[in-house]
DNA sequence: CACCTAAACGGAGCCGGACTCACCTTATGG
DNA sequence: CCATAAGGTGAGTCCGGCTCCGTTTAGGTG
């Protein structure tokens, strides 16, 4: 679609209104907005909505594309700058901390996890290639045990951050975080 | 409810039929069966269930309630045969793989921890008293860290539990799950 | 610039699913 | 038996995602 031909100026226009009046949605943590609202919010109609986006999933899955990019991209600058095992750690609670803000992250990281949409089947494998990066400069250095895929952690802090919800939760989830950290380096070859 | 006059034969019975048509929907896999057919297959009317059941949400409480109560209980029973690091090992994995037979108790887990709905408050609370329970046992006995709360574990393990779909999770579940352990063990005053 | 056409837009309406309500049926105690 | 309140019914409402088709318009062409 975004090749063929390049899309009518109000067209575009209108894509980009959608995306942000979404963006501004979900982010800002209403997780379930209504298509009729964004759409009037992007000042445009439902059907509108509907020529841009195959439905509403794929237009949350947009919006969250960007955030999962970057997020994507840190593993390696932080293994630039520390040891796997710091880099490891710092990247679990770097998402974590991310998901409290405006809880835009953990409804990324959840609807992420806790669905196997094959919409976010690409965001998915990327977010597990990004952990597994991690996982690997760890157990080469023998810092971290060497029997955890990427894909599986990458469950774990689904549910970490899908709990987001109660007060106080941003601690718990540091806490559990830590705690997986913890259980992570637990069967490295040069233990604590 | 439950008090007052005690129920009309008839309804008596409508009720137990509605439960149990609930139970097997739910418990079978089926997390978003339609009331329409939980009340045809109990073979009554839809206004009936609603007679019984404030919101279909709370069916769902209701046939959980029981398996809850079950599951509350073995932490007793395990402190009573096993050391409490071990009680508190096969109490995790007990879950993981509860979760597994007909993916009914996951749901459990799943809907307990992913909502803030007060419907769960009930459930929430005895499960991470539960587990409060184990974790006390073990940081007493100095295998277990201590600062660590039940229902931060139960959050934890709400997350790992909701993610039943892709084939062979319950590989990954029971090393999250072990994971978890690992780190809960690696605090401990008599550290590994 | 006037015209033409494919592209884009609008929004009434469809549909599926949770829930309600006005009315009918029946258990039960007197 | 009958009265009557408890219980049952299911068509109908509401709500939210999505569709369809008639209308509008961007932007290329002569």
């Amino acid at each position: 679609m975004p090749s063929s031909r390049p899309l009518r100026a109000d067209a575009r226009r209108n894509r980009e209104a959608l995306l942000s009046a979404a963006r501004q949605a979900f982010l800002g943590g209403d997780t379930d907005a209504h298509v009729e609202d964004i759409a009037r919010s992007a000042g445009v109609a439902v059907g509108t909505l509907y020529r841009h986006f195959e439905t509403r999933e794929a237009l949350i899955e947009e919006v969250y594309r960007k955030e999962v990019d970057d997020l994507c991209a840190t593993p390696g600058v932080l293994l630039d700058q520390y040891a796997p095992e710091e880099a490891l750690r710092r990247f679990l609670l770097l998402l974590v901390d991310h998901a409290a803000v405006g809880r835009g992250m953990s409804s990324v990281l959840e609807s992420i996890m806790a669905t196997d949409s094959p919409v976010f089947d690409d965001a998915r494998t990327r977010m597990a290639n990004a952990l597994s990066l991690l996982l690997e400069a760890g157990s080469a250095a023998g810092t971290v045990r060497d029997d955890v895929t990427g894909s599986t952690l990458l469950r774990a802090l689904g549910g970490i951050c899908g709990m987001r919800a109660t007060e106080g939760w941003l601690v718990e989830a540091r806490q559990i975080t830590a705690l997986l950290f913890d259980g992570l380096r637990y069967g490295a070859p040069q233990s604590p």
